[in-house]
RNA sequence: GGGCGAUUAGCUCAGUUGGUUAGAGCACUAGCUCGACAAGCUAGGGGUCAUAGGUUCGAGUCCUAUAUCGCCCACCA
């Protein structure tokens, strides 16, 4: 006999599964003719560190659809792989290098650098890829990428410069947020805003040479005093009665709209406007005049003549009216400066020091600046007031440093023409996204179709394939690359060329004896990623692996990347290969703390997903998360650290949980956290970030196995039947017992609503299923019934066929989502009952020697039986009700109970075959069943579905609770009854609710009547019965 | 400022096209070691579905407003 251990051993069976499924490849997809394939690319994480739980929830994801349609039966790949993060994994590796070294990258120089991020790399690519293979991620390991690999490189090169060619590439002066620390332009989406204490200071800038009746000066307020330094103009409206007329009127139209709680602040503003008119208007409509005539103001302190310049950017009803600008440095003077041809002068270097432009201040950091100049305006007399503020403060979200916008010459990639087809995909319903309201902000935001800034001036990425060449003529250029289809060039409209070139390395140094320089920088992470889909499939070549798996089938991902990622992937996979890169993308929520916050590193409260995988398994893991992958919100994970001495739970908070040690408040020993750094912390044992959330689905592990323990113990040489269809032993319906009956129905509809469930990523909903399928119908009910069937040798075999059809369907179906506790009992059904065959399995087959590989479940809709299903339901409601009376009545669970039940003739005879179920099920005799039934004068009594159930307590019963009880329960009917009738009474109801409905209703009116009635002579009875004692 | 979403049991969340007396897991209470499983079994307690209106014969579900929270986008001399 095959007798397995009480306890599922997670470990051993992830670490024999992973065994097994290497050695069979059974990940592996080789493009083949004529099958249908499926196809999936990961979301490739970051090199930057280690994988935490939202990834572990994304993989999951990803796994259960993989896994289920590889089952099904499709050609499944699932291309796994990182990205090489350019900014992130540099500024980490930057980071350390100046926290363990105190050298810079300067210090190192590009080679060297970049070769120490390839070694940061290597160990954390080892570690995450380690992760996904612990986490059960059927990946195929023989395809693994990386978004800087020659693979990926090569395809980076081939879209610049196609896209080069398209003319769509272009070079020029763009404002950008400059990182000082990485002295790199950075993206807005890496740049983050902090509320901090700062100052408005208002600043005097003289008229030169005002007329009679000019006002003399005009006063700019500004937050970065010493961005005046830069300044080209100062703007003034070019009509501010206009534009205070206009602003007037939205703010009445405001008013008109508000609330009358809102009223009040907006009459303020009102008033304010008003006043503001009279102060300034006459002062401002001469300074637009005068803007107009060409005057000039002197800039304090470096005494420039600058213009003043009407533009509708300064807004006459803030501030003075009038605005300092500096379009080399704020992104709004930057505008202002393109529209009036303003110079544009850049005080910054790259390191954050001002250059020559700031005359004196020449070498200083920005904040020292800042003093100086606020300083030297005050002894100058043009400082007039000064304002305490809070500001927003842009900051670098790499180096934490603050941002400073600044004019330099990026590459950026035009997106009109681009956006467009990927507008039409998703629009058109080429591309669906789950769930479908995600697709307004992939639209809103493609709409815009901005220019994509794609350089970057960091030295880990894919070097951008230009070269500059000055001082040649078209002809050389044509003669040294003429024949070459991977060259093309244009002028960069300043006398030089751009060179771009799909070859790793161009075929001369020189062009007519002029060299060619390689542009230094770098491009934006993204635009590698932008190509996932098709560059791991070996794009730009053709390979048979493109052919097969692209476009791909689904991408599943959080939403914060709608934009980031999946609306360049759209692009860019339309651009290279004419076709949309997947065919769905599915959303899930993220994963935030007890707080609501997002769960990340830096914040120190997440959970690295191995501290569950090692404590309760990866099925644990992962069934928590697929069970918290709803449609409608993010979800809450309350944290807590384990104390590894005691196993005491503490509660993650804001406080402990940047600690790299703690002591446990129980046993007083310290642990350490994810946070130890230095040797004594390191010593400590670690207490792992745990949550409850998972502890159900390790139960639900080990439920499983016990289930197996129970069939395995009684099948005792039985090998199962092979019931694949056509074969002799196919199940014959008709013929088999209620019970039966109810469980192929089940599985028919489960199966169903299971398969459903992933086909419309509603994977929370597929683990709900099944788990209170197979833990309250197949454990609970049906594992019991088949006790004392197992028991009688006419009946065992039968029993024995139906609960291996139970398990194994129910394995199938479970092993997405937990993928090693149904192998390894795969293993074991394997061992013991290898013969069986399900109605899904070729008969001419052996079973599969992986369940991986093992067909989905597909019962016959015949199956399918309300009827059966119905009064399967009656008979758990009897057995639950004679089991309520022995609770409440407090019998020992040895003692057995007789019990007479009244029902019909026909349910009765219905039911009579499941007789010696209920009794084994309810330690119960029944002496009675039928009409005829009746209650001993010592029963208590309970109803179930159109049956009286009275069980005979003799002298156990306590009258008194009985009457109590009774008492409450006919009180609730009589409320229940009495809400019933009202409605029912009511006029409206009866003449507009439709006929259905109201049948119902009456229907159960009368069922309430009736146990009404029932409660009140039972009552009765229990009285006289009290009376003659 | 614009957009999207959420608010249901002590906690974390489900709740199909509006239709019985609103569910699950964890936590809680009582009883139970009987050969599958104490990571278990049996029974139970616990909810004015954020608030206020409205539509409807009927609202957790639809509409409007309010409050609170979260996310995205834009802007803040």
């Amino acid at each position: 006999m095959h007798e397995l251990p009480k306890q599922y051993d997670h470990k051993a069976a992830q670490d024999r599964c992973r065994t097994l499924w290497d050695t069979g490849r059974y990940w592996h997809a080789e493009p083949e003719a004529g099958r249908t394939s499926y196809s999936i690319v990961i979301p490739p994480p970051n090199v930057t560190g280690a994988l935490h739980l939202g990834h572990a929830l994304n993989n999951t994801l990803q796994d259960v659809l993989v896994r289920t349609r590889r089952m099904q039966g499709f050609l499944t790949l699932w291309m796994p792989g990182t990205d090489h993060a350019g900014i992130a994994t540099q500024a980490v590796v930057e980071r350390r290098l100046l926290e363990e070294e105190k050298l810079s990258r300067h210090d190192l120089g590009r080679e060297q650098l970049v070769k120490r991020i390839w070694v940061w790399k290597e160990q954390y690519e080892k570690r995450i890829l380690g992760q996904l293979r612990d986490l059960g991620a059927s990946c195929d390991w023989d395809r693994i990428r990386f978004t800087l690999d020659d693979q990926c490189a090569a395809a980076v090169r081939e879209a610049f410069f196609r896209l080069f060619q398209k003319g769509v590439v272009r070079r020029g002066k763009r404002l950008v947020n400059w990182d000082t620390f990485l002295q790199t332009a950075v993206s807005d989406d890496e740049v983050f805003h902090e509320q901090v204490k700062g100052h408005f200071w208002h600043i005097r800038y003289d008229v030169i040479d005002p007329k009679p009746g000019e006002p003399p000066s005009v006063t700019v307020a500004t937050t970065r005093p010493e961005t005046l330094l830069g300044d080209t103009a100062v703007a003034i409206h070019p009509q501010p009665g206009a534009a205070l007329d206009l602003a007037e009127k939205a703010l009445r139209e405001k008013r008109a709209a508000a609330t009358a709680k809102e009223q009040p602040e907006i009459d303020a503003a009102l008033a304010e406007l008003v006043a503001r008119r009279a102060d300034l208007l006459p002062g401002l409509e001469r300074l637009a005049a005068m803007a107009r005539d060409g005057r000039q103001v002197r800039l304090p302190l470096l005494g420039r003549a600058i213009p003043l310049v009407a533009d509708e950017w300064a807004k006459p009803e803030l501030g003075s009216g009038c605005v300092k600008i500096t379009p080399a440095h704020d992104p709004n003077d930057y505008d202002v400066g393109r529209r009036r041809s303003l110079p544009m002068i850049n005080i910054l270097n790259p390191d954050g020091t001002l250059n020559a432009e700031a005359g004196p201040y020449a070498g200083l950091p920005m904040h020292k600046a800042r003093t100086k100049v606020v300083a030297d305006l005050e002894v100058a007399g043009q400082l007039v007031q000064v304002e305490d503020r809070v500001i927003e403060l842009a900051h670098s979200d790499r180096s934490k440093t603050p941002i400073e916008p600044y004019l330099a010459d990026q590459w950026f990639i035009r997106m009109d023409e681009l956006a467009q087809p990927a507008l039409d995909a998703v629009s058109g319903g080429r591309i669906r996204i789950f769930p479908e309201r995600y697709a307004k902000s992939y639209l809103d935001w493609l709409s815009e179709k901005r220019d994509w800034p794609v350089s970057r001036q960091l030295w880990w990425g894919h070097q951008i394939p230009i070269w500059h060449v000055a001082d040649v003529a078209s002809a050389d250029l044509e003669q040294a690359f003429g024949g070459c289809g991977s060259v093309a060039w244009r002028s960069d409209e300043a006398g030089g060329w751009f060179v771009c070139s799909s070859d790793e390395s161009l075929a001369t140094e020189t062009v007519a004896g002029r060299p060619l320089v390689r542009d230094p920088d770098v491009l934006d992470t993204w635009f590698s990623s932008a190509l996932w889909p098709h560059s791991t499939l070996g794009w730009p070549r053709q390979t048979p692996e493109l052919a097969a798996f692209y476009p791909t089938s689904a991408l599943v991902t959080s939403r914060d990347i709608l934009t980031l990622w999946v609306a360049r992937m759209v692009i860019m996979g339309i651009f290279d290969t004419g076709e949309i890169p997947f065919a769905e993308v599915a959303i899930h929520p993220k994963i935030l703390d007890r707080y609501g916050e997002t769960m990340s590193k830096s914040k120190g409260n997440g959970v690295d997903p191995i501290d569950v995988i090692d404590s309760l398994g990866a099925d644990a893991l992962r069934f928590a998360l697929a069970s918290m992958a709803t449609e409608t919100q993010d979800v809450r994970m309350p944290v807590d650290f384990q104390c590894p001495a005691c196993g005491h739970l503490v509660e993650q908070t804001v406080q402990n949980r940047v600690k790299p040690r703690i002591d446990c408040p129980k046993c007083t020993k310290p642990f350490r956290t994810q946070w130890a750094s230095n040797a004594a912390d390191l010593t400590l044992p670690r207490g792992p970030a745990v949550s409850e959330k998972f502890e159900s689905g390790r139960n639900f592990s080990n439920k499983l196995w016990n289930a197996t323990r129970f069939v395995l113990m009684n099948i005792d040489g039985f090998a199962g039947e092979n019931l694949s269809s056509g074969a002799a032993a196919s199940l014959d319906i008709g013929s088999l017992p209620l019970e039966d009956r109810w469980l192929l129905s089940r599985l028919a509809s489960v199966t169903r609503e299971a398969t459903r469930a992933v086909d419309e990523y509603r994977f929370a909903e597929a683990a709900r299923t099944l788990y209170a399928f197979a833990w309250d119908e197949f454990c609970s009910a049906y594992l019991e019934l088949c006790k004392s069937r197992l028991a009688d040798p006419a009946h065992r075999d039968r029993a024995r066929t139906m609960l291996l059809v139970g398990l194994d369907t129910i394995l199938r179906l479970l092993h997405p989502i937990m993928p090693f506790v149904t192998e390894e009992i795969w293993q074991h059904l394997h061992e013991a009952a290898g013969s069986r065959r399900m109605p899904w399995d070729s008969g001419a087959k052996p079973l599969a020697a992986s369940i991986m590989v093992a067909p989905w479940p597909a019962p016959p809709a015949a199956w399918m039986d309300a009827t059966t299903e119905t009064r399967f339901g009656t008979f758990l409601g009897v057995v639950a009700a004679i089991r309520e009376i022995r609770a409440r009545q407090n019998v020992p669970p040895k003692t057995r109970v007789a019990v007479a039940i009244r029902t019909s003739g026909d349910l009765a005879s219905l039911l009579e075959p499941m007789r010696p179920a209920i009794e084994a099920m309810a330690a119960a005799d029944i002496a009675a069943f039928g009409p005829d039934a009746s209650a001993s004068p010592s029963a208590a009594t309970a109803s179930a579905a159109g049956c009286d159930v009275f069980v005979d307590l003799a002298d156990l019963v306590d009258v008194d609770a009985e009457i109590a009880r009774l008492l409450k329960e006919n009180e609730k009917t009589e409320g229940f009854l009495r809400a019933k009738q009202t409605k029912l009474a009511d006029e409206k109801f009866a003449s507009r609710a439709p006929e259905a409905v109201i049948s119902k209703e009456r229907a159960q009116l009368a069922e309430l009547e009736a146990r009404l009635a029932k409660g009140v002579a039972a009552l009765a009875d229990l009285r006289g019965r009290k009376g003659a004692t």
